[in-house]
DNA sequence: AATATCTTTGCAACCGGTTGCAATAATAAA
DNA sequence: TTTATTATTGCAACCGGTTGCAAAGATATT
């Protein structure tokens, strides 16, 4: 059925070998024969199974593409930029849901199984365990949007996120907001505790007393629209850091039903600046996380990880920026 | 480094076909041996590798997961139940992005490099010679969100767009609008075809003289807020079906910057109920696609078709339902 | 206890490539 | 032209499993 080295090199009148070569990047044949070659391939309408092929030299060309976030948008941008840059490289992503996972274990069997050449863990709220667990099985592993440190034990591609909370903090002040809320993911995401951090530290520099702090159950709309309701009840804030622009629409939406008006009675910066965060009804001002660089960046890294394997772990962080749109008023002169 | 068979059947003392037994389904190994092979694998940390196992069997439980579009939200969510349902069936996504694809070609002899089992394309915005040349490939495919046809020539589960369209025109009517309009996506999409089509019959047939058509540039907010705000100028319409729930939220966008209330003065009508359309911003009443039972479907029908190959091609079509929310004013009594 | 039947096991070939090594061919140097 | 050097080629072993087949072992039948 299927047509192999073999039928080729028959047709051809060469050995297995010669065709096995005029297929491998930088093997030794001759012109003469690479034609032949090439002639009776394309006759026979052959291509190289890389399964064959990966057995013999232990490289599949895949790469293990794990995330455990299928709810927020912007990891339908992040699928985009993977899938993109991996195809380009000649790599293949073989995509891996977490979600209902609360054991790596398996998934990392899985993945060792099918002998991926690398692994891509696209999360911020991952069990610091899991990243862990992955480096553990001896596979080049690169954590996209992990936590910095200083002296990681697995390679990070991502931002400050310490400082991106400082940044919404100074941001706010600037605008002249007075009473500073921060409005979180889960407390035990680590993206959403650097951010609090950043903030409140900030805050507290730029001369703010209290900062109030709550945590939206999950980096979702609902859960920031229910946090904010709750919040709003109290009167204690005229701005808002929300960890992500889902939380911040949530938290708009019912800011509104508040009969709040935005951004004179209450300012609101978001987190991520995915696509919706442009949209009319919301126009948010918000924190841009670099997600093509994190992305290239991290493809780059899983690459040349491929090559040396055994390189020190480091943390690459990219910087953010601050996108102004309509949530905030304007800064007094 | 990797521990394979061979030191799995030394160290438990039998043969290396004994060890295969063990791990290889309703293969006929004695209880002792297995025991004896369980411990031997337990103790090196062995597991069997997918690559040899595939080279020696033809078959890899990799799935080419094809896809199109990473720009609507909805895809997240399809991503999410096709990666799961998979997983749990032991079989794995290879994920392929043809964004920036005009040829199939290529993609095709990749997935045939990597010989997958099989292929779930899912798209329904798909020229018609894709499916066609994955189907040349001699891998079962199955087309998710697939056009309908009662002699498809690719297997097909999806729904019935024209009696969507008729559904939408029906509902507008029953809500006491007058002045229907048809918002599609791009004219060349298949699913804005049949969506049209049904809409205008439908309404002709409800004695709408006459309907105004326009489409959107893409299945996108932005191209639904420039469609609409030329619709508006024109002030022809009191009531529109939108194709897509994203071109839908665009087109709310556009009516309430132009000052008109909705669904007073205006009605709309979307497509695909994605989380979105619940928003309180928007809260659109929508046509839902059975998405689940569209990705479990067209799982199950892959995993059969691994079966037997050669099953007739068959179209599936599942049932879509109205979700009332508060883009319509409410039905005259 | 001897024979028939059913399981379990190991051997060895095979899946479709790659690659070190030695033999051969081509080219350069003397 | 002969010899030294370099480039090409084919052989055969290997990657890590699976599987048909025949031999050996267990269990059932008479």
């Amino acid at each position: 059925m299927a047509v192999t080295l073999k039928d080729v090199a028959e047709r051809a009148g060469v050995s297995r070998s010669a065709v096995s070569r005029t297929f491998t990047e930088g093997a030794s044949v001759s012109a003469k024969t690479r034609k032949k070659v090439e002639k009776a391939a394309r006759e026979l309408n052959y291509s190289p199974s890389f399964i064959a092929r990966s057995l013999a030299t232990s490289r599949t060309k895949l790469i293990g593409l794990i995330a455990n976030n299928f709810q927020n948008p912007v990891f339908l941008e992040v699928f985009d930029l993977f899938t993109q840059s991996l195809q380009e490289r000649g790599l293949r992503p073989l995509l891996v849901n977490m979600t209902n996972q609360n054991d790596a274990e398996e998934s990392v069997q899985m993945l060792k199984q099918y002998s991926v050449d690398g692994v891509i863990l696209a999360s911020s709220t991952m069990p610091p365990e899991f990243p862990q667990a992955f480096m553990g099985a001896g596979v080049p592993v690169v954590h996209a949007f992990g936590r910095y440190s200083p002296t990681p034990d697995v390679h990070v591609v991502g931002i400050d996120n310490i400082h991106c909370g400082a940044l919404a903090a100074q941001t706010l002040s600037d605008h002249g907001y007075k009473k500073l809320g921060f409005l979180g993911g889960p407390q035990a995401a680590t993206s959403t505790q650097d951010r609090e951090n950043g903030f409140t530290s900030k805050a507290a520099q730029l001369g703010f007393l209290d900062v109030e702090v709550r945590y939206a159950r999950a980096y979702a709309y609902d859960a920031g629209y229910n946090a904010m309701t709750d919040l709003l009840a109290e009167n204690k804030v005229d701005a808002i850091f929300c960890a992500d622009d889902l939380i911040c629409m949530g938290a708009i939406d019912a800011a509104r039903e508040h009969g709040v008006s935005i951004p004179e009675e209450m300012g609101f910066i978001g987190f991520n600046d995915m696509a919706m965060a442009r949209w009319r009804a919301y126009s948010i001002t918000t924190i841009r996380q670099p997600l093509t660089d994190i992305i290239l960046g991290s493809v780059e890294l899983v690459v040349s990880l491929l090559e040396q394997p055994d390189r020190a772990p480091e943390a690459r962080l990219l910087p953010c920026k601050v996108i102004e749109r309509d949530t905030l008023r304007s800064r007094p002169s």
